[in-house]
DNA sequence: ATTTATTTTGTAAACGTTTTCATTTTTAAC
DNA sequence: GTTAAAAATGAAAACGTTTACAAAATAAAT
């Protein structure tokens, strides 16, 4: 790989010149100009974006990061093109990290990406005390949280009106005649997790339906949890007559336990899910279930970050964007 | 954030003996070697990966490139999954790229690979004359290939028995008594596809079935196309009485068409697909399916990928997984 | 107590940029 | 043909590391 110095020799210049026709382009000879761009070609000089970064901070070497906390899950994929969608648009590269839920894990990214020195930072943080990114963000680095806001700073924060959307599921269900709705829960120290549950009482009561504690079940926002906790549902001596479960693995996981057991749905068990897929049509049987806009909220996270890297001293924005119930046939 | 230098200044050391005790810590006085941890703790020092990367390339940046077509369909993710898991064992740092099977995209991305330095890449190319891609063989760069090998050139590769598994899958329909065959294939001038076709047409002619040119269709193998195609399929006057779905993307937009129609699987139309996905039982009717190891391939690429890093010279490898048929209700 | 070997430490260059400041060249003004 | 102003260029420092080499301090050997 060639460097500025290589260009410099061959267009027998210096590399400050060579860096202006690269850069601004202010103040240069259109002779030399050519001289340089030509060298350029001919060596096809790729400036180091890693000597960039170093020299200067922040000053187009564009780079952000992203922290995920399970790539395996649809939701933070669809996330994921937005943010993508729109950083491609600007010119920001990104670094992607995955953290599975395990905070030694995230611990460990956010590190390296500290270390990479990274313009700006999108996460969905462990929950909502998580040390490390409190400490970033009061670092000063640019920072948009989404799914799960932070307790005590000032940050960007897009959200999806959690509550709400599962008080429509529930409520649904209750309308629709069933009297036991369950509800599979995920991780329970999640605020999205807490607030859907939240939601999932408040519909139970508005629809003078009893909260029994036997039938909330908390796991750790994953399939095979959900498979067991559906099974333990179903098993219970006074089994519910509907689910609502509380994300799309745990509804995958608990549609997996139903059809094990060769239930009717909605017969036996009715089933109503938090966060839609576009292939919900085509489970069995087509699921109703709560869309977030997940590549929507990507995308906004994606703007509030590039707004604020430009300008880190505008006030911070709390965005919070609506769910939608679709209804299918599942209940 | 604190610098070498901060941290050498604190300890009254120099900063070479800083870096010594934070590397190698070879011929460091022991109580010298306490002082300095102390300034680094005290300090919270964390090293530059961008400095070390830009100092001694390779050296402990740790840093690997993953070029993926399409990070919406599980298969890849599965391989990102695996992937990581050896990379965070090994530690190094991923930086993700996903360029939507768009080309341009694609060289975009490779460039920033490229100018971030990294150690090593593992790719899924576009194609498999993918100049940009061949380049960065040429000039050196650790790669490992997957999904997609690359053509005249030297590369470790990492596939799956494309043309058996949908061999393996079309003769099973073939058996099941199928007589008109579909396939909706993906983008045609990828190998993997290519293959597929292949054993789609083995299988045909193993079983006494005239190949149908109308029978087969290639998308851009995504799911909208696969919409399309099946659609097509479905309306010509003489439909198929199965399809054989070339990836999971693909299945899925097949089964909308499908369900859309109301047509029962698979008394009036059977469907088998090539990618299984844990949730294949889930679907309406649970899909018979190829599955093939993509966690194990992620595994594979990221271990062959730091062996070479390693090792630059050792002969490369071609390294064939097998496939697994998969059968459940939907033929 | 001197010399020699060994361990420990420091100095400075290098990686590839950007950017300030000084210098040179060109242009404009008289 | 001077001089002043403007434009173009270059030299060098800086970013935060690693590392070759030199130097100093300590230990060992005589």
């Amino acid at each position: 790989m060639g460097s500025l110095n290589d260009v410099a020799k061959k267009a027998g210049v210096s590399i400050a010149t060579v860096s202006r026709v690269i850069n601004n382009g202010s103040n240069v000879n259109e002779v030399t100009r050519a001289r340089v761009l030509n060298a350029i070609k001919e060596l096809r000089y790729q400036p180091s974006r890693v000597a960039k970064r170093l020299r200067s901070k922040s000053v187009s070497s564009n780079l952000i990061g992203v922290l995920i906390p399970d790539i395996q899950n649809p939701f933070y994929v669809d996330v994921l093109r937005g943010i993508e969608d729109v950083t491609y648009e600007n010119n920001y590269a990104l670094i992607m990290c995955n953290f599975q839920q395990d905070e030694k894990k995230e611990k460990l990214y956010l590190d390296i990406l500290q270390s990479e020195s990274i313009d700006g930072l999108i996460a969905a943080p462990a929950h909502e005390k998580d040390a490390k990114v409190i400490s970033l963000v009061k670092e000063g680095l640019p920072i948009v949280c989404f799914d799960r806001g932070l307790q005590g700073v000032d940050v960007d924060v897009v959200l999806v009106n959690n509550r709400e959307g599962a008080f429509k599921a529930v409520d649904y269900l209750a309308k629709a005649g069933y009297k036991r709705i369950a509800a599979i829960s995920g991780l329970e120290h999640l605020p999205s997790s807490q607030l859907r549950d939240k939601g999932y009482r408040e519909a139970l009561e508005e629809n003078g339906l009893s909260f029994d504690p036997k039938l909330i079940r908390h796991g750790d926002s994953k399939h095979e949890s959900a498979v067991r906790l559906c099974d333990e549902l179903l098993s219970s001596e006074n089994p519910p007559d509907a689910i609502f479960t509380g994300n799309n693995l745990i509804t995958l996981g608990a549609l997996e336990t139903i059809h094990k057991r060769k239930l009717k749905i909605p017969e036996d068990i009715a089933i109503v899910g938090f966060d839609d897929m576009y292939w919900s049509i085509s489970l069995n049987p087509p699921l109703t279930a709560v869309y977030q806009p997940a590549y929507e909220i990507g995308r906004r996270c994606a703007e509030l970050l590039i707004q604020r890297i430009k300008d880190p001293q505008r006030p911070s924005i709390q965005m919070i964007l609506n769910t939608q119930l679709m209804i299918r046939s599942s209940c």
